[in-house]
RNA sequence: GCCCGGGUGGUGAAAUUGGUAGACACAAGGGAUUUAAAAUCCCUCGCUCGUUAGAGUGUGCCGGUUCAAGUCCGGCCCCGGGCACCA
């Protein structure tokens, strides 16, 4: 018989041909059967898959499939978060409208996640922009309006003066807008707003419910949402008016009240306007101040700067007048725009009183008991202590100066302990084309209305031209006129930001179809929660932090019935390829793709050489890096998976790093999976080959065969422990290559060693399955069974396999290896004791000395402690 | 700047609860097979010393706890992710 080739090409067809012909993935609610949804991040539909997608999908498929053959009923569909900046960009270099880009984008890339096998229910595709979904996330909007947790109001955004556009944080490089190269400056626009703040204290408590979140999201998340307790000061201003007597300030240290030296304010602050109003000096630098772009990284690094406006506050306690100052680092859209500044106790106000020579005075000295030093002249001094120049609380340590101050600017009316959170509102307009319309009215009184029910959707036109500047509907009158309750109204231009798209996706797949509601709870709540949700570290905070927003308001107006949308979270890391560059005389670098570079290395493997294949001209490697435009090192995807499949590629995909590592792209390393696909492969075929195998009879073997069997479910047991519960894919494979190696060194000479070896082959057939599903899917068939593979369970683990008549124990001296014994798995300590001690190794270690102590760790280890 | 991770051979990594550091791979070197090459198979492979047996040393750096530390504690250095309009 002429011995079959493994060829990747020809199984992956059949085999995503059978998929397909059997519909094998599509998930029907069932009450009787345990559920089980794994849900992927959805991809923007960029053009073409890369490779931080593949291992995200990879990753999903795995435990998909995994979960299947545990007997679940799995959920895994897929979709297109298909609103986006880079639509409008690919727009204009292409001209062509978004919507076309982005539909042909989602064709090419659906038929790449179905050459790489994934297993996908696409009877629940979600597009984002189409309107059949978003009209739903419209209703919902206008509901959140009625119940009040929609509003406007003015706010901050980069503003490009040239091409009169708001920009995004990205398109501003180097404070210049991208196109026209115009510094860019922060400008004021009203804009729609959803209070995420009065949801901040359940998102906070409810993470501790996330036990299967990994502990640093949960902690980026307690971060972000910055729960403090603190007091809410009121400082009257000098010379009062009528409309601004006095400026509010939060701080969680009240007991460096007396410290306070100086106020600061934000630029945009309307104090700071009336400042500007008489002073140069202050007009001037809150024209300097609008010149910075719109990020709180921008805000923490850049100098800090100010200006005195000339007005005078008064410290409530003493009545001391107190300079008021803009400074450039206080921000208008958080809290109330001011701050009261304790140079003395606070490292940034310690710095800007230098500078600007403003007092410094210290009114906490460290605790008697502390090591902590305070010297106002080098810094100063952040920590908790005792108060000291505090008129009546002197004396004080912090929990008691807190309270007591607080208790006496509320009994003065000039202030109130306040919990405050450094969350802010979700400020969700957009003043781009490609999203969700806004489904709000503007109405000739001034006012704002929803677009009533019945009028949605209101739909985004997709045939249009963009010229680059302005967004279609803004730029198109008649777009906007429209009538509200009789009355003439005009539209709202803005669209949705896109992660309200993202924030509700995974709920739409459990009924995606419904044309009658947003969700049918009964379809909802079979599904929900996601019990594996995948993607992205890079989302550990907003997306996340949204979606879970998102989950308690939709189970707020009555859709679903849980309080957390995703039950276990993993987080992948990013894929990174070797990149190179040349450098001109200027020093401009140009990258180049790894697949145009060769490369020479030395014998320990290391580049030493790398030159352009077509020119010969020489380039340097820029090392390891994220795949990436900016660095022009990414690796298609389809060119691996049509050298090697499909399963070449997700195996060594999950291989070589664990999942939330980042995974270094080796050409060689892919060699190395498919080398391992053709091993198995041709295993199997020269064990199918050799004829029938007997019925295993687990009373009649030899130790080789006994210790080969337990080699076998080990394995088994080691690899369901790690797909399941640990989900570290890599040592999963790493323990059926293991046990590979042994099959491929086992004796054949006996019946029974066939019928081993048929179990075996059975079981890493099986255990593979989820990873490198084409190859097993045949490799199955070829066994004779007629059920197919996912239908056929999960391989079971015999324990008594297990049981080991003897142990492997080290023995150490002063905790050094010295010897290894192998001892009756029913030994006695004492028995165990003797041998170790008996040892000449040992005793060579301990003749000299005294033995102090026998440490016996049974089954493992024995240390002997001697002097 | 702030928040969160990570750092182990030539390389990716493993060591799950404090108990043999380097499983499994990749690369490299040696050998078998071959007219040759590919493919395949076998051997070596942290560093230093040693013919072997073995010894010393080693998990970013400094210090500590412990019979025992990659793992726990304190301090530092370096690299990466996020910072609210990229998604």
């Amino acid at each position: 018989m002429a011995e079959k080739q493994y060829n990747p090409k020809e199984i992956e067809q059949q085999v995503q041909q059978y998929w397909e012909e059997n519909q094998s993935f599509q998930a029907t609610e069932n009450p009787d059967q345990e559920k089980f949804y794994c849900l992927s991040m959805f991809p923007y539909p960029s053009g073409r898959l890369h490779m931080g997608h593949v291992r995200n999908y990879t990753i999903g498929d795995v435990v998909s499939r995994f979960q299947r053959m545990q007997g679940k009923n799995v959920l895994q569909p897929m979709g297109w978060d298909a609103f986006g900046l880079p639509a409008e960009n690919a727009a204009i270099n292409n001209k062509t409208a978004p919507a076309k880009w982005t539909y042909a984008n989602i064709d090419y890339m659906k038929g790449q996640l179905a050459s790489l096998g994934f297993g996908y229910d696409w009877d629940r595709e979600v597009t984002t922009c189409k309107a059949d979904y978003y009209q739903w996330e419209q209703w919902f909007f206008t509901r959140l309006y009625e119940k009040g947790l929609v509003y406007k109001k003015n706010s901050t955004v980069n503003w490009d003066p040239v091409d009169q556009t708001v920009l995004a944080n990205e398109q501003v490089v180097d404070g210049r807008g991208w196109r026209s190269g115009a510094l860019v400056e922060q400008k004021e626009i009203p804009q729609w707003f959803i209070k995420i703040t009065d949801y901040a204290e359940e998102l906070l408590t409810d993470l501790e419910k996330l036990e299967e979140w990994p502990e640093q999201v949960r902690a980026m998340q307690a971060n972000w949402i910055g729960r403090s307790e603190g007091v809410e000061i009121t400082f009257e201003l000098e010379k009062s008016d009528a409309e601004l007597n006095a400026l509010d300030v939060y701080t969680t240290r009240p007991d460096t009240l007396f410290g306070v030296t100086y106020l600061g304010i934000a630029a945009q602050h309307p104090l700071a306007e009336k400042a500007a109003a008489t002073s140069e000096e202050a007009a001037r630098f809150i024209e300097e101040c609008r010149n910075t772009k719109v990020a709180e990284a921008e805000l923490a690094t850049m100098d800090k700067k100010g200006c005195p406006t000339g007005f005078y506050a008064i410290h409530p306690l003493t009545k001391e007048r107190l300079p008021v100052w803009i400074a450039n680092f206080v921000l208008m859209d958080y809290g109330s725009g001011a701050v009261m500044a304790v140079p003395g106790h606070d490292q940034r106000d310690w710095e800007f009183a230098n500078k600007y020579q403003l007092p410094i005075k210290q009114v906490v000295e460290p605790a008697v008991d502390s090591s902590e030093k305070c010297d106002l002249d080098q810094s100063a001094f952040t920590g908790k202590g005792v108060l000291i120049n505090s008129g009546d609380f002197n004396g004080l340590e912090f929990n008691d100066a807190f309270a007591q101050i607080a208790g006496e600017l509320e009994s003065i009316g000039h202030g109130k302990k306040k919990v405050n959170y450094r969350l802010r509102d979700w400020g969700v307009s957009r003043q781009r084309y490609w999203g969700t319309p806004i489904p709000m009215l503007n109405l000739e009184n001034g006012e704002s209305a929803a677009v009533p029910a019945e009028d949605l959707p209101v739909r985004l036109p997709e045939d249009v031209e963009m010229d680059g500047v302005t967004s279609p509907i803004k730029a198109d009158p008649a777009w906007a006129q429209t009538t509200y309750q009789g009355q003439p109204a005009l539209r709202e231009t803005d669209t949705f930001d896109t992660f309200m798209e993202s924030s509700w996706y995974y709920a739409r797949y459990s009924c995606a179809q419904n044309q009658e509601a947003m969700l049918n709870p009964k379809q909802a709540n079979y599904w929900l929660p996601v019990d594996q949700y995948i993607g992205g570290i890079e989302h550990a905070i907003l997306h996340l932090l949204y979606s879970r927003f998102f989950h308690k308001l939709l189970r707020d107006e009555g859709l679903v019935d849980s309080d957390e949308p995703f039950k276990r979270l993993l987080c992948q890391g990013m894929v990174l390829a070797d990149s190179y560059y040349s450098e001109d005389s200027l020093g401009k670098k140009t990258w180049h793709a790894p697949v145009d570079v060769s490369t020479e290395k030395d014998d320990k493997g290391r580049i030493t050489k790398a030159w352009l294949t077509s020119s010969g001209e020489p380039v340097i490697h820029g090392g390891m890096t994220k795949m990436s435009k900016s660095k022009n090192n990414g690796i298609d995807p389809q060119q691996v998976i049509d050298q090697y499949g499909a399963d070449t590629v997700r195996l060594f995909t999950m291989f070589a790093a664990p999942p939330e590592q980042t995974l270094e792209w080796i050409d060689s390393g892919v060699e190395g999976a498919h080398r391992f696909l053709r091993r198995v492969w041709k295993l199997v075929q020269d064990h199918l080959a050799s004829g029938r195998a007997p019925a295993l009879d687990t009373s009649a073997l030899s130790k080789p065969q006994k210790d080969l069997r337990r080699e076998v479910h080990r394995t088994i047991e080691k690899v369901t422990d790690d797909l399941g519960r640990r989900q570290t894919f890599n040592t999963a494979i790493a323990a059926i290559m293991e046990l590979l190696n042994h099959l491929q060194k086992a004796s054949q000479e006996g019946p029974q060693d066939k019928a081993i070896m048929r179990e075996a082959l059975q079981a890493v057939v099986q255990l593979l399955n989820p990873v490198t599903p084409h190859i097993c899917h045949t490799l199955w068939e070829q066994f004779g069974f007629e059920t197919p593979i996912e239908h056929c369970g999960w391989p079971e683990l015999d324990k008594d396999a297990l049981v080991e008549d003897e142990k492997l124990i080290i023995v150490q001296v002063n905790g050094k290896l010295r010897a290894k014994i192998t001892v009756s798995a029913t030994a006695s300590k004492d028995d165990v004791e003797q041998l170790a001690l008996s040892q000449p190794n040992v005793q060579q270690y301990t003749d000299d000395k005294t033995i102090r102590k026998v440490i016996v760790v049974p089954g493992k280890l024995v240390n002997i402690v001697a002097n």
